[in-house]
RNA sequence: CGGGGCGUAGCUCAGCCUGGUAGAGCACCUGCUUUGGGAGCAGGGGGUCCUCAGUUCGAAUCUGGGCGCCCCGACCA
């Protein structure tokens, strides 16, 4: 893309209501702007991040055996009042009402959809088990939204449910996607803990919420620091083996967000104790048959008897990890972004728009950039230099390659990684060479 | 939902106290000069001063209602 063309307006000075660093950036950076509290257009810039982090989810839920599918985002009332949450929910739940003053509501989430979904349509233990998610837009009517997409009151969340007969098979789908989660997250460049989550009046072990450490998070939490040195599951691991020895080595470590943290109790002791805030990206959780009995949601067993089904549903806030990756990844200067998630991986900035030698080079790399089959931003606009740079480091693309006409006159650009570290002067074949080898891995 | 603050150009803000008909910087448009860290000069465009009502000869400015947004707290992916 050239940033001639696209539409990327940044800000060189910071609107007066964003306070958190995320919400800063994004608004300079042209990603996101404000519909009303709490609500955001996503601009160009941010829709590829946020697709990116889509793309990241949805290939790993694939992964895990979980299916794809869409449900609306608008709900009829009265499938919530079948499960009796239409008056629990409170205030927090936008109701609608429709020309036939019909009753429904924008979705906060989707348990009672996917159940019915399931009561219709499943009706043998041989149809299990089945694991469902979509990745939709959420409201809950926040009484106080805040910090940018952090804590909106419309988001961008994957949502899954899972449908086994038994709690067996039931505890098996949450260890997958307990694996699935580690995966996800580490792959965003996140380091997510996975903390023992309150599992209110249902019970158990089988909740637990993915918190990433940053500065900015909205709580405190403690952990053994033997967690922030675990390594990841393996690739080769098999979702249909037995996942319980994985799980249990990540959760037999300490780890608890200040709801659940006493620190009289803490078995944790002081010099492995690990304490910062966290943000929640992720929740998992069992939930047995609390939706599948009231609505109807049940299977013919093998033994020929009606089971209700065993359920548990799963949540990433893909739009809440925008900000979240930027709380985590940035600099004075901007956004740094992760590689697996940067809406173009290389930058190419041309100094002296309109020399001829200047314009062709970066021609040429740019489309030699494209042909490998990478993502770059070519700067052809006729600014001077330092607007140039500051707008690039701002938007933090992981690479800018540096093309002006005093390199040039020795047949040299420059590569610097937005990460830090010196810029390398290189020769065009070297540059060249370097793209071939990125698009390589 | 309690407490506080704010609403003037695309952005940051001044003007309001003490009423007299709209400002700055940045951004934008035109031209010239510039070009390795957010340029210079000249010219130009752009505002229902959140909204409604009231006071007044006259309201961005004073008074009241409403709406919106932000911050702190309680609550949440």
């Amino acid at each position: 893309m050239r940033r001639s063309e696209l539409f990327l307006p940044t800000l060189r000075e910071t609107p007066a209501e964003a306070q958190i660093v995320s919400h800063r950036l994004m608004l300079r950076a042209g990603m996101v702007r404000q519909a009303s509290a709490g609500i955001y257009s996503w601009l160009p810039l941010g829709m590829r991040v946020l697709r990116r982090l889509e793309q990241i989810v949805r290939e790993e839920q694939d992964a895990s055996g979980a299916q794809e599918i869409l449900m609306p985002t608008i709900q009829p009332a009265d499938l919530w009042r079948k499960s009796g949450r239409y008056d629990d929910y409170g205030k927090e739940m936008l109701r609608i009402t429709d020309r036939h003053d019909r009753e429904l509501l924008y979705g906060p989430t989707n348990e009672e959809l996917i159940t019915d979904i399931l009561a219709a349509d499943v009706s043998s233990y041989r149809d299990l088990p089945l694991n469902l998610y979509h990745i939709q837009w959420k409201f809950r009517d926040e009484v106080r939204p805040r910090f940018g997409v952090m804590r909106g009151r419309e988001f961008l969340m994957k949502d899954n449910y899972s449908f086994d007969l038994d709690f067996a098979g039931a505890r098996h789908s949450y260890n997958k996607m307990f694996i699935a989660y580690l995966r996800t997250f580490k792959r965003m460049g996140l380091q997510a803990i996975p903390m023992r989550a309150d599992t209110g009046p249902i019970g158990g072990d089988l909740s637990h919420e993915f918190v990433v450490l940053a500065d900015t998070g909205e709580s405190a939490v403690f952990c053994d620091k033997a967690l922030l040195e675990m390594k990841m599951p393996s690739a080769e691991l098999d979702y249909d083996s037995d996942l319980q020895p994985v799980v249990d080595q990540w959760t037999s470590h300490y780890a608890a967000t200040d709801e659940l943290h006493v620190p009289e109790k803490c078995p944790v002791d002081e010099g492995r104790l690990v304490q910062g805030r966290g943000i929640e990206v992720g929740q998992i959780f069992y939930f047995g048959t609390k939706y599948s009995e009231p609505m109807g949601a049940v299977v013919q067993g093998p033994d020929g008897n009606r089971v209700a089904l065993e359920m548990g549903s799963y949540g990433i806030g893909v739009s809440r990890l925008v900000g979240t990756i930027i709380e985590a990844s940035h600099d004075d200067k901007g956004i740094i972004w992760p590689e697996a998630v940067a809406p173009y991986l290389i930058g190419v900035v041309n100094l002296k728009s309109g020399d001829g030698d200047c314009d062709r080079a970066c021609n040429d790399l740019y489309g030699f950039i494209q042909r490998a089959g990478l993502s770059v931003l070519y700067d052809d606009r006729d600014e001077r230099a330092g607007a140039k740079f500051a707008d690039m480091e701002l938007i933090g693309l992981p690479w800018r390659i540096t093309v002006g006409p005093r390199g040039l006159k020795n047949g040299k650009v420059e590569l610097q990684a937005r990460a830090g570290g010196e810029a390398q002067e290189m020769s065009l074949d070297e540059i060249r060479n370097w793209v071939t080898a990125k698009a390589g891995v």
